[in-house]
Parts: C-alpha cells; sequence; structure tokens
DNA sequence: GCAAAATCCTAGTAAATTGCTAGGGATTAA
DNA sequence: TTAATCCCTAGCAATTTACTAGGATTTTGC
C-alpha cells in the first residue's frame, strides 16, 4: 500500500516543472539536479506525463518541457494516476458495473476496496497543482535544493 | 498502491471466521478450504491477527481460532494494519511531529502524503467486521465457497 | 553545415518484495 | 497414545521496482 518512487519523484519533479517553466521549457537535467533525481529515471518519469497529456515536450536545443495546461487544472490525482497506473487498491472486476466478475453478487470485501478507492481518488483530486506550487514558494525560502536530501 | 494478498485474504478469512466462530473455534484448514486460500500460508496470516489482539487462538486437537473481541468493535483498519504494516502511502519520518524529518519545513508533498493517509485510515477505520459479517449473511445465500474463485 | 543540447525509444538488470512452500516442534482433546 | 491443532523458522521462485545504458532523432545557434 505504497506510492512508488514514480508517484513520489514525478509529483516533485512537476512541481519544479510548473515553477520554472513559466519563462522557457525546462529541461530533465536541470529539474533533476534541483530535486537529486536521476535523470535518466526522471525522462521515463517525463514521459508517462507527457502520455497523460499532462506536459508538453520542446524537442532539440533549449528545448524542455512545460506545462500542458493551467497548473490549476491539474489534480495531483490526474498525476498520481499517470505515474502509478490507477489508484485502485485491489484489481477488481467489479468496480463500476458488475457484470464482469461472477462472484461480485457473493463479494463482501468489494464494498472496502471500493470505499478506499473512492476515498483515496477524492481526496486526491481536491488537490491541485497550483495549490502546491503556491505552498512550495511560501515555503521555500531561497533553498531550491532542500528537496534533495528526502526521498518522498 | 495496492492492498497485498495478505490483506485481501486476511480480511476474507476474518470475515470467514467471524461467521464461524460463535459456537466453537474455527481451525485454520476448514478457513483455508472455504475460502480457496493454502492452508500454510493463511497460518501466517493469523500470526499476524492475533499479534494485534484481534483473534485468540486454541492449541491442541479441537483447537482452533476465535474473536478476541466484540466484532463490532474489531474496525477494518485494525484489520488491515494488521496485516499490511501501516496504511500510509510513503515512508514519511515527518508524520506526527516533525522533529525527526530535517528537511520537512522545506517539504510540500508531505501534504499530499497526509491528507492520503488521512482519508484512507478514516474510511476503513469506519467500517466494523459486524458490519461486514451482517452483509456477508445476507449475500451469500447458502454458498460459503463462492469467493474462492476470486482472490480478492 | 556542424556541433551541442535536448528529447525519444528500447532494453537490460540488480535488489527488494511478494506469495507462497516446507519441515518440524509444542499442545491438547479424546 | 494418537490425531488434530497451532507455533516457529527458513527457504525460494516469480514479480516488481528502481534504476542504468545505448543510441537515435530533433532543433538551435554559430
Amino acid at each position: 500500500m505504497k506510492i512508488s518512487t514514480k508517484g513520489r519523484y514525478g509529483l516533485r519533479a512537476l512541481i519544479d516543472l510548473a515553477k520554472y517553466s513559466e519563462i522557457e521549457p525546462v529541461s530533465i537535467s536541470s529539474i533533476a539536479t534541483r530535486q537529486g533525481i536521476s535523470e535518466r529515471y526522471l525522462e521515463q518519469l517525463m514521459t508517462l506525463l507527457k502520455k497523460a497529456g499532462i506536459i508538453k515536450s520542446i524537442r532539440g536545443a533549449a528545448g524542455g518541457y512545460v506545462l500542458a495546461k493551467d497548473m490549476a487544472d491539474i489534480s495531483v490525482g490526474d498525476v498520481l494516476r499517470a505515474l502509478e497506473g490507477s489508484l485502485q487498491p485491489v484489481e477488481c472486476a467489479a468496480f463500476g458495473g458488475e457484470e464482469s466478475c461472477e462472484v461480485a453478487g457473493g463479494c463482501v470485501t468489494k464494498y472496502v476496496w471500493q470505499r478506499i478507492n473512492e476515498s483515496i481518488n477524492r481526496t486526491v483530486d481536491e488537490i491541485s497543482l497550483k495549490q502546491l506550487v503556491e505552498e512550495s514558494k511560501t515555503v521555500q525560502k531561497g533553498n531550491e535544493f532542500i528537496q534533495m536530501k528526502c526521498n518522498n
């Protein structure tokens, strides 16, 4: 029941990107340096965020990444689902219409997994990237490297 | 971000135990048969539930397990934490007092992880074993083996 | 036109975790 | 005394995680 480095690094990277990409595209290497994340690994996370339509890439020298939409319209839920895959606590075919699971009618734990699923998604969808970026601006008084010491 | 077989099998086993242990102790092998779970593996899960004070064991022939307390006083949260360990989505030293994390002051994602953590725990603590057992009695019309086909 | 800076794509791989299996010991009812 | 239980520890194959690596492609700027 853990969020992997994909979700953790990826969300941090995206907050970093959002903060620095207002003027020009931000390169993987600059994010990796500030956040203390492996460049090659971060590259793969950026690909996931790009496929999900959260960021856009600009190729070539002086290229990099920018947000694909307004940061107020990007929820932490969008980001984590892009990076981690579904946030469902169990792979349950009965979610969203029971037709695909033959035992769904006799399954009790299903209700538990579904309620956990809903509460996680509700929570992460309530937080926008914008909120985190603003929080980050007030909290990090001139030291953008602080996160390097923590792998969460 | 998945609940492992420990949590899934263990919760199902405990619901089964609660239903069948009112008259006499229930053996691992009978639960394993009804639920389609490996006996040896289930044994390890029962040990976790016992250590957490959720069930009691009775050794020797005709022994087995019974609930250690009223099923209304056992929450799904208690059960899942016993089986899965902490349900915290990230291992974060800053949870519950920041003194132990040196970067906590500059950490933004911390708020995200903490909110997910709280929402998961709130959700699972709201559901009691009694509710699930009652649901189970209405739902499984005479077929206690139905769950065998599903590994959730 | 060429070099440098960037993303893009695919594959490999060591370490950790998961999901068991296995062997044998201790306890107790009948 | 035997059979049915739980108890304890260890091992191990498969999967997943968290990267590393190599090289291709695109674009800018001199």
